[in-house]
DNA sequence: AGTGCGACCCGAACGC
DNA sequence: TGCGTTCGGGTCGCAC
């Protein structure tokens, strides 16, 4: 489940491998992956380059001179990088083709994933991108801002911190990560979340999100790494993927409850 | 406006 | 070489 720190470590390690070069071909062979128009998609970028990988929240965005191509991964959407001439593999939905013959390769076991072709001069009104709220580590991220968001919420705070429009990028393991080292219980109703509450989850989002980048985000399900890269986070845990383990603080056992449907983890003890 | 839920997918896990 | 069913997970669109 590429989250924040998942699309930013895959944007940093395409950025070394695509710009620069011209694409010659794109392959489409799972149209409804393609927001745009098919054919406009194909036309447009052929004979354009990759300038240069942005990204808002979990939106890889692809600048390609008066376009922005923008790729949202969702759960299990991967880029590969291969040479031309190996076999596509079966859940190769975009093959981008470079002229030196190297290619570009969106793989998506659950066809989950989305992209879409934006004018550059439209990008504000992009929906997509335009409702990203503030990110983890925004100075602007405040316990201040959460807590006008939140006003008249009555989900659990463990549900409003997986709306992207009020903190963007998280998803189930770094909302689960969050609330740990906050000491707020998942189940907690939103609008009675406290100041202090609200400025810890701040801080928190900021350190987690901080460490899971610098160890390259987080692999838990994949056997096979996105661009050969695999992330190690998931050895700095402390709730998710952990039920019955002990909790490193407490030492008490680690529960996995459901909220809203999701899988959740938490310490039972440390968040009351 | 805020909330709940089905739809989108298909491999893995589960039940018998 | 067992087979049919359920689950999960990010986001959207629609109903209430």
């Amino acid at each position: 489940m590429p989250e924040i720190a998942e699309v930013e470590t895959v944007r940093n390690v395409l950025k070394k491998q695509i710009l620069n070069k011209e694409i010659v071909d794109i392959k489409v062979l799972y149209s409804n992956m393609i927001e745009s128009d098919l054919n406009e998609f194909k036309q447009v970028i052929i004979g354009k380059t990759f300038n240069d990988i942005l990204r808002r929240g979990k939106w890889l965005i692809f600048d390609l001179d008066g376009y922005y191509l923008i790729s949202h991964l969702r759960m299990e959407g991967k880029y590969f990088i291969k040479p031309l001439n190996e076999k596509i593999e079966k859940h190769e939905h975009v093959i981008f083709e470079f002229i030196d013959n190297s290619t570009l390769r969106y793989h998506d076991t659950r066809k989950f994933g989305r992209m879409k072709l934006i004018k550059k001069e439209k990008m504000n009104d992009c929906i997509e991108i335009q409702k990203q709220g503030l990110e983890p580590g925004d100075k602007n991220l405040t316990g201040k801002y959460l807590l006008e968001k939140f006003k008249g919420k009555r989900l659990p705070i463990k549900t409003t911190l997986l709306d992207q429009t009020i903190i963007s990028g998280l998803g189930n393991i770094y909302v689960d990560e969050v609330l740990f080292k906050s000491n707020i219980n998942p189940l907690k109703e939103t609008n009675k979340i406290t100041l202090e509450e609200a400025n810890n989850i701040c801080k928190s989002s900021n350190i987690i999100i901080k460490n899971a980048i610098k160890y390259g985000g987080t692999t838990i399900r994949s056997y096979t790494s996105s661009l050969g890269v695999k992330g190690s986070y998931q050895n700095y845990l402390q709730v998710h993927k952990r039920e019955n383990q002990e909790c490193n603080i407490c030492k008490n056992k680690i529960k996995r409850i459901k909220v809203n449907g999701r899988s959740t983890y938490y310490c039972p003890n440390c968040q009351k």
